[in-house]
DNA sequence: ATTTATCATCGTAATATTGCAATATTAAAA
DNA sequence: TTTTAATATTGCAATATTACGATGATAAAT
């Protein structure tokens, strides 16, 4: 039905499948390493560098911003999108101890 | 137009995101913890563990196996799913390379 | 050989996602 | 204050995903 069952899962399994879902498209994955390699970021740079329309850039931005990876600080009339380090790292341990603690017992 | 320009990017990209997207859904990573707590796996009991129809199990096993995350070997009648712990382990390593690789040089 | 159990596949309905053009909105610049 | 530039939002069309019943395939049990 296209619909995701969540109130049959722990809260625990869809923050994880949340935070894999926004990471599961290329273009967003595309958008954190190019704003890795810059000092200041702005949207206007991705239009170019993904290819993408303006409104498809900003619609995945906003995205990103939802589960916290990037925080977006209004600077003139352009915008500043980062990574929020915090929750970056944060990320990072929590999906180690994802990947830590499933194991194979069998086979 | 819910279709992804995947042309646009590059194949590591892609790869990146359509591990991420695999994992992005409670239900596959409810699947992933629950066949870590057994010694064997069968399809069935994830149905009753789940909770949600044989043929909508099966097509989320299907995909965990499309990455390569799971293997299947016929049992007599029914099947053993286990986790493939080297593309696990390998998938942990790329993951936490695009983690480590992708940092914030801003605000 | 028939039945039963287990899992895969097909077909389909409901919903979600992706992408963009058009249109706001906002703030600096003129 | 009008224009310009940068980004957000809205409204759609196209496609993808999720879920399940029905059916198919396979192998053990009877």
């Amino acid at each position: 039905m296209g619909i995701t069952k969540s109130q049959m899962f722990t809260e625990r399994q869809n923050d994880l499948a949340q935070f894999f879902k926004v990471l599961g498209h290329p273009a967003r994955v595309a958008i954190l390493q190019y704003i890795s390699t810059q000092d200041a970021c702005i949207c206007n740079d991705l239009v170019e560098e993904i290819g993408l329309a303006q409104a498809t850039i900003s619609q995945h931005l906003k995205e990103l911003k939802s589960i916290g990876l990037l925080r977006g600080e209004v600077e003139g009339k352009s915008m500043c999108y980062c990574i929020n380090v915090e929750r970056w790292e944060a990320l990072q341990k929590e999906l180690n101890t994802f990947f830590n603690t499933t194991k194979s017992n069998c086979c």
